[in-house]
DNA sequence: TATCTGACGATAG
DNA sequence: CCTATCGCCAGAT
């Protein structure tokens, strides 16, 4: 399957519901190109379309750069912690823990 | 085919 | 916590 790689990350960003977070690895990983964590950046980074990609952090938990500030504020909306430009060492897995009680279970 | 770039990841100091 | 270095991958030139 050479499925492009832009459409299976957009695609895995887009699977995201409220209240998940994952790094640019879980979603390289997750389109079957673990390692291509950069390259998953490249994508997002160029594509304007209405994905939630303030749901993707670096592997320290480190927000985007440029954005920080946006992703912050809509992570913060959907009940994520964020402290300083960076959020838990892993707040929360696929649907862990850690959620805004004060709204529905997702979106 | 070769080379460069970049919203990454891990390790070392 | 920060910077520096190496490794990895996809896309563009």
């Amino acid at each position: 399957m050479s499925d492009d790689f832009e459409t299976a990350v957009r695609s895995a960003l887009a699977r995201l519901s409220r209240g998940e977070v994952v790094t640019y690895g879980e979603l390289a990983a997750e389109v079957g190109r673990p390692g291509a964590a950069r390259a998953v950046g490249g994508v997002l980074a160029r594509t304007e379309a209405p994905l939630p990609w303030w749901r993707v952090v670096t592997s320290t938990g480190r927000l985007v750069p440029g954005n920080e500030r946006e992703q912050a504020r809509l992570l913060e909306a959907e009940g994520v912690a964020v402290t300083s430009g960076t959020v838990s060492p892993r707040t929360m897995r696929k649907g862990s823990q850690a959620r805004g009680r004060h709204r529905g279970p997702n979106g």
